[in-house]
DNA sequence: GTCCAGTTTG
DNA sequence: CAAACGGGAC
């Protein structure tokens, strides 16, 4: 086992089972930031359907969503689910970046990472995985997305307290792998494709899992 | 009926 | 710590 890291060993598993995954589909930073909002608690099969609404009805730039009235918005983005308030959140950010940034995205993302982050954190409705998959997969940041999947698989394997917060999660994933914002970006898919296809929440699929055994535990799982 | 690339509020 | 937000797919 090539294990004195069992977080490089769980990266290089997890790309050779699933390959490369190529996040974010998405083609602009503003498509991306609007991903990222409305995939929050949701199928990204469901947020690709809002997301074409929008560029169907010709609305996907700052502007436009900036000044589109919140109920024609919330018809558009229905299909990712928390509609209305998935609408408050994104005119939140909308306002964000046109009170700080000019209403300049790429300013935002250009931004010192911390600052940047602090800004994002600000909004109602912007918490630090959505905030850092803003700032990693838009604006191309060193920063570790945590997420539900993430924080389940690895604690399941003895690497990380179950009781372990969003913060201190990320400190051991960015403490333990170099800092790579293009390794961060495919790491983060692949735990999420460990996560749908394997650890699922109940009756995970442990006996075909790409990272079983990975911290030397008696198969590394509950 | 269950689950989903979460976050806020009670 | 629990409830609320919610449509769509299986």
């Amino acid at each position: 086992m090539g294990g004195r890291n069992a977080f490089v060993e769980a990266y290089t598993r997890l790309f050779q089972h699933f390959g490369g995954q190529g996040w974010w589909p998405g083609e602009t930073p503003i498509e991306i930031v609007v991903g990222a909002i409305l995939t929050q608690n949701t199928n990204w099969e469901n947020v690709r359907k809002a997301i074409v609404n929008l560029k169907d009805a010709g609305v996907l730039d700052f502007y436009s969503l900036l000044e589109l009235p919140a109920e024609v918005l919330a018809e558009y983005v229905r299909p990712s689910g928390y509609y209305n308030i998935k609408t408050r959140r994104l005119k939140n950010l909308l306002a964000m970046i046109r009170d700080r940034y000019d209403g300049n995205l790429d300013g935002l993302l250009a931004d010192q990472t911390a600052m940047a982050r602090e800004n994002l954190l600000s909004v109602q409705g912007i918490g630090p995985e959505t905030a850092d998959s803003i700032l990693l997969y838009a604006g191309g940041h060193p920063v570790f997305v945590i997420d539900a999947y993430t924080h389940r698989i690895f604690s399941r394997h003895g690497l990380v307290a179950e009781e372990s917060d969003y913060d201190s999660i990320q400190e051991e994933f960015e403490g333990r792998l170099p800092r790579d914002a293009a390794l961060y970006n495919e790491f983060h898919a692949l735990i999420v494709m460990a996560g749908k296809h394997f650890c699922k929440k109940t009756t995970p699929l442990c006996d075909r899992c790409p990272l079983r055994g990975l911290n030397g535990m008696a198969g590394d799982t509950p």
